[in-house]
DNA sequence: TCAAAACAGTGGTATAAAGTGGAATTAAGA
DNA sequence: TCTTAATTCCACTTTATACCACTGTTTTGA
């Protein structure tokens, strides 16, 4: 389960250094890819294989999920995390999120999401401010 | 079950001990994270394994609970209690929950709060006065 | 009742690790 | 072949972690 949320830059190099908290639990091989809510998302190796097993079960005769194919697929890439616990994020994805130098990187539960920090802090804010009917849900759901 | 009230200080470095009355129920591994009405709920290891379940069983096709999702798990960090029985509070959560040095712990059944001094003494008014209507409520149900 | 011991909370110091920037080496394209 | 880009390797700075010391309070036993 990976959990918790840091701040790093990508230097002009394109490297991105993971949290070394996720790294254990990612692995050496991990696969970015455009995620929701104009974020990335970074998953293992492991997981990857579970989801593009789904991706495969979808029904091509439909076109929205013709499209939701194409937009996972054709905008992942594999990438290797190196020595020193980094990976390259390549142009289209950084255009894809808006990335500048300052990036968040979240923890949520198998996946890392990969933020513009500006997005980020707007994004929270205003799901804090619906903490309100949160705890409603939470209530329903029996965690609290 | 967890009670009691304690004022501690969180130090330059971060550092927050817990008070001894609370570390035989939290075990040595813990879970902070973003609570609701502005503080940190503090969990052991054990209570949030059963919360991050019944998260994952969340769908994530719907933007609300992607949201929700979102909030709990970034806002959450592991944290071990070290030899002398302290923790380590990130930057993003100190923030949060609007911590200054002097911090107010309280037990309430499963989880320790951690609030701002101030803020918790303004919330104990709000809710010592609403403490009649409250107990009609209780009584209704049958608790009083 | 008083002294001794034990414990809780706080502060500081030293060591290790993480994150970042840059250089050197290798590969690729013109 | 020369230039450019990509990859590997190394070094520095900052932050986190572990360790030790001090103070005040509480508990224990004579």
């Amino acid at each position: 389960m990976l959990i918790g949320e840091y701040t790093h830059t990508i230097d002009p190099k394109k490297r991105l250094s993971l949290p070394s908290k996720f790294r254990k639990e990612l692995g050496r091989k991990v696969v970015v890819t455009k995620g929701l809510d104009n974020c990335l998302f970074v998953y293992s190796a492991r997981e990857w294989n579970k989801i593009s097993e789904k991706l495969a079960g979808l029904p091509i005769g439909q076109s929205d999920t013709r499209g939701f194919n194409r937009f996972i697929l054709s905008g992942a890439v594999d990438a290797v995390i190196d020595s020193l616990g980094r990976i390259l994020i390549p142009d289209f994805l950084r255009d894809f999120a808006f990335l500048k130098d300052k990036v968040v990187l979240a923890g949520v539960q198998s996946r890392v999401e990969i933020w513009n920090e500006k997005k980020w802090s707007e994004y929270k804010k205003r799901i804090e401010k619906q903490a309100d009917n949160m705890a409603e849900k939470l209530g329903e759901i029996g965690i609290l």
